[in-house]
DNA sequence: CCCAATCTGGCACTAGCGTACCAAATTAGT
DNA sequence: ACTAATTTGGTACGCTAGTGCCAGATTGGG
């Protein structure tokens, strides 16, 4: 179901946005029907009457905040200056834009943007909505790496992507993760000259 | 709650073998009461009687499952002749070690592994199991490639394990997800001599 | 053999879920 | 301004979940 009015637009964009911000901090589980409605100040019909199900209301959170993350590393790229990339201060971007803006809860914020691949192995009905939001990043890297005077292969991209990925993952079962600091160290690694 | 006697300790351990059963074609989600006790052919109280919660349950089929794959791992170590260790052969035994034995269900056997790393991040109660567990493939993993007579530090098996794991991640939004494949690319191109 | 400890299993309670329903209120097109 | 379409929101249904309860069966130690 999609609105038709303008109150109706906003309210509906209320719910995607209630549903968003419960997806960042709860993951895929906390997005329900009682506890958007709430977040939004919506009653609870509202959210059968915007979307048919759960799952495209799931779609629509994941889509605004991939989007959300996307918007973010354009906007890096865009007043990104080519002399100021230093080593330290080029894997830091790279880290920014993969793993989202360094803050005071690394592996909380992180952990969403795991949980999301993971999740599409057991929801199928979110697997074009993340490859082209994954297709994008790697595009976005790419350019990155471009502009910074580091130009790189796509295959080359993949392989750092992975990396990081790989690095995060392991990190989220420690005592205290620290996702960022452990995708750090091994960027640092791969990219360092030979 | 532990079992005092042997037919209870029997009991026990159906529902936890039910329980591994459940978590591997169902992810964690699929541990629930009702669902154990009827794969185990056991009643309801059952499960409540022999587990204090369901965390405990969810625990005791990881270890059992986490278990059951290290101890595969051993077998294949133990198995190994250093003279049949020709690079594809190698890798494939290494991705028989992080992603399972090859089968032709290779996505859906390989998101478990990847699940409970992720699920860690919002259970921090997993997180000493799967620390141990790690650390074990770890070192297992060690052990294959100096008996292989590739010796490496366990930086490079860090490194190694966090490609194969980045690959296999991002392989899972795909329309028809082979992570095995992507991981496979991956560490081929990873250990080539240079 | 007996009795205390252990185990059994049916049942019911509460809570939360997705979803359906529908009369009333609001809005939009003419 | 009028009427048809849209939106609203309170309510209820059916289901499944985790868990508590407890009379009865089973078992093991002395």
């Amino acid at each position: 179901m999609t609105a038709a009015t303008p109150k109706g637009e906003r309210r509906r964009q209320a719910l995607v946005e209630a549903a968003a911000d419960l997806l960042v901090d709860g993951g895929f589980d906390a997005i329900r029907h009682r506890a958007v409605a709430e977040r939004a100040g919506l009653p609870l019909a509202s959210t059968t009457y915007y979307f048919d199900s759960l799952e495209e209301l799931v779609t629509a959170a994941l889509e605004f905040q991939g989007n959300a993350e996307l918007a973010y590393g354009k906007a890096r790229l865009d007043e990104l200056d080519p002399r100021e990339c230093g080593g330290d201060a080029f894997v830091e971007l790279v880290l920014d834009l993969l793993l989202g803006p360094s803050g005071d809860r690394d592996a909380e914020a992180v952990l969403l943007r795991y949980e999301r691949l993971v999740a599409t192995g057991r929801r199928p009905y979110l697997r074009p909505l993340m490859r082209r939001m994954s297709g994008e990043l790697h595009a976005l890297l790419f350019d990155i790496f471009t502009r910074a005077g580091q130009p790189v292969s796509r295959e080359r991209v993949e392989e750092l992507i992975a990396l990081v990925d790989g690095a995060v993952v392991n990190a989220l079962i420690e005592i205290s993760p620290d996702p960022r600091a452990a995708a750090r160290r091994m960027l640092r690694k791969a990219m360092q000259p030979r």
